[in-house]
DNA sequence: GTTGACTTAGTACATAGGTACGGAGTTTAT
DNA sequence: ATAAACTCCGTACCTATGTACTAAGTCAAC
């Protein structure tokens, strides 16, 4: 008999809120323990840690979805290799366009003062056409 | 009588579709003409470039709530300044929180082989506590 | 032995940025 | 003059990630 708890408690073990469990529950990310008859589900230790991961794993840039198929690391961690990887190519591409952004930006800001008061501004000339 | 058109072929025209534009007519983007008695809305070439100046913001980076209070360069570029940096701001910071992610990700690889089957794999260690 | 705190289940709402659909009416081409 | 194509308007739906609320049941404490 190791140690069980509501929802309630869980929810304040990890931080997060019982509605947020619920959440991950129907998305299917964490089991719902049975309903003991008459009563109200009892989690073991074990879905703290599930919720750690999910949790840990958004900090790194994971979705519901992928986490979801990351789950197990129960058997080995070639999975994990594998979406950490995917996921260092997408954080690449994401920071190289949010240069190529900055760089936009600071073009336009820089061919123009912020006291232009001119009709054909050339911030107004590139962005409407 | 500078050459009107339909909403379909200002769609056509700016290479977005109908809906599109009516979302941002809802949206308060883009003004919506009269509709002449028992017939279809006439646009003016104005919408062109107003429905151009919402993509080009748009490839900015800009939403489409920041653009709406964005759309009139007419008055001076002041605003468009002041807003473009701001988002220069955001940029630095959606970066900078790529680059840490992108770190911790490789610390975690980096930490255990694809081939670990172990149970107590460090990366496991550190996904579930 | 009742009050207050908690749980359950289901559903609605929120954001951002659209997409899709349905039943009219209108215009255009043949 | 009729059929195809287009427009209008409203509404519902979509993804992702939750939050909020209601009505009912249950548990725990005083």
């Amino acid at each position: 008999m190791g140690k069980t708890m509501t929802i309630g408690k869980l929810a304040n073990e990890v931080g997060i809120s019982v509605e947020t469990i619920r959440f991950y529950q129907r998305k299917g990310l964490v089991a719902q323990p049975k309903k003991p008859l008459n009563g109200f589900r009892q989690y073991e230790f074990d879905t703290i840690e599930q919720l750690n991961f999910i949790i840990n794993a958004k900090s790194l840039g994971f979705t519901l979805n992928e986490i979801r198929t990351l789950d197990n690391l129960s058997s080995g961690c070639k999975l994990f290799h594998d979406l950490a990887n995917s996921k260092l190519e997408s954080i690449k591409n994401e920071i190289s366009k949010l240069h190529e952004i900055e760089t936009k930006i600071k073009n336009l800001v820089g061919s123009c003062s912020p006291e232009c008061k001119a009709e054909h501004c050339s911030i107004a000339a590139k962005m409407y056409s």
